[in-house]
DNA sequence: TAATATCTGACCATCTCTGACCTTAATTAA
DNA sequence: TTAATTAAGGTCAGAGATGGTCAGATATTA
């Protein structure tokens, strides 16, 4: 039994494999009616479901005849995604985004799904936790493994 | 007059056998209310019935519209390297003797090179150096590491 | 009787959903 | 042209709905 968020996913992810351009527009009122909800639970789906990390890009324009765009990013060769990978150094380690990382690289097929699992266990936080490390320093290490590892990924092709 | 755990175990286990899928899906509180018992001992009957050693694996979600998925597990040839795995956790965790089981898994083909690649760069020393640890801890950490990376290599087969 | 297995309940973590309030753009009125 | 109005979309805090963990009580077994 899927829930509303769930529901509204499979709907646009619907629309954009339909869709003849590589995105699709939407109202956020409309589609809020549609699934009779409160509007602000389609920027909630949006958030969760259609992020950077998974591989969805957003747009949207607010006042009278406002819309919202939803882009499917294409992947193709291994290159962007050393990108993605050098652009986490910047900011805070987030297990979560990782995550979705991780499902996405999967999905376009840049890594396996042994490979993907193998990389979600080495973040895995419960394994850091009894080495008297600090929530930083941890979020440091596994920060510095996946990148290791990502780096290992991507000298060998499949 | 088998127990509650019993019951609940016998349920799903003929939930699976009667699924198309390679997975049971299912609701905690639901099971619960079903077999008039606290959530809990949903958990209590997945860790004991349903664990990676008695071939399950379980994936979860929390929040509206969550559940938890029951998959079965295939044994297939990598039974034998599970044992070499447990055997680990009896000694000394010597790098250079790990180095060797990996590329002999890999000659063996239970692993890719990819993968074989992607393991070793989880017990690069020098990663672990600016972390504080001991050398002990250390050793530890990489064996944790390297035992939860292998485990899910070998829930998936190829 | 001691060890092990089962079961419960209190408390925690995570994901979903809502509603009040805010910002921006287009349209209309002055 | 400018100001007011209307029609979008955005943000955020908090409520609701699940599932997870763990210590301790109870039952079973060796």
């Amino acid at each position: 039994m899927p829930n509303l968020t769930d529901c509204i996913e499979e709907y646009l992810k619907k629309l954009l494999a339909l869709s003849s351009e590589r995105f699709i527009e939407i109202q956020r009122r409309e589609l809020a009616r549609k699934f009779a909800c409160v509007p602000s639970q389609i920027n909630y789906v949006l958030e969760r479901r259609f992020s950077m990390e998974r591989g969805y890009l957003v747009e949207s324009r607010r006042g009278g005849g406002g819309w919202i765009r939803i882009y499917r990013i294409e992947a193709g060769t291994a290159q962007p995604w050393r990108e993605v990978i050098n652009s986490l150094n910047g900011r805070e380690f987030e297990p979560s985004r990782i995550r979705q990382l991780i499902r996405r690289m999967h999905e376009e097929k840049i890594i396996s799904m042994r490979e993907a699992r193998l990389l979600e266990a080495v973040i895995k936080d419960r394994i850091y936790d009894s080495f008297g490390l600090s929530k930083k320093q941890a979020r440091e290490l596994q920060h510095e493994l996946l990148s290791e590892a990502l780096e290992e990924l991507l000298k060998v092709s499949y």
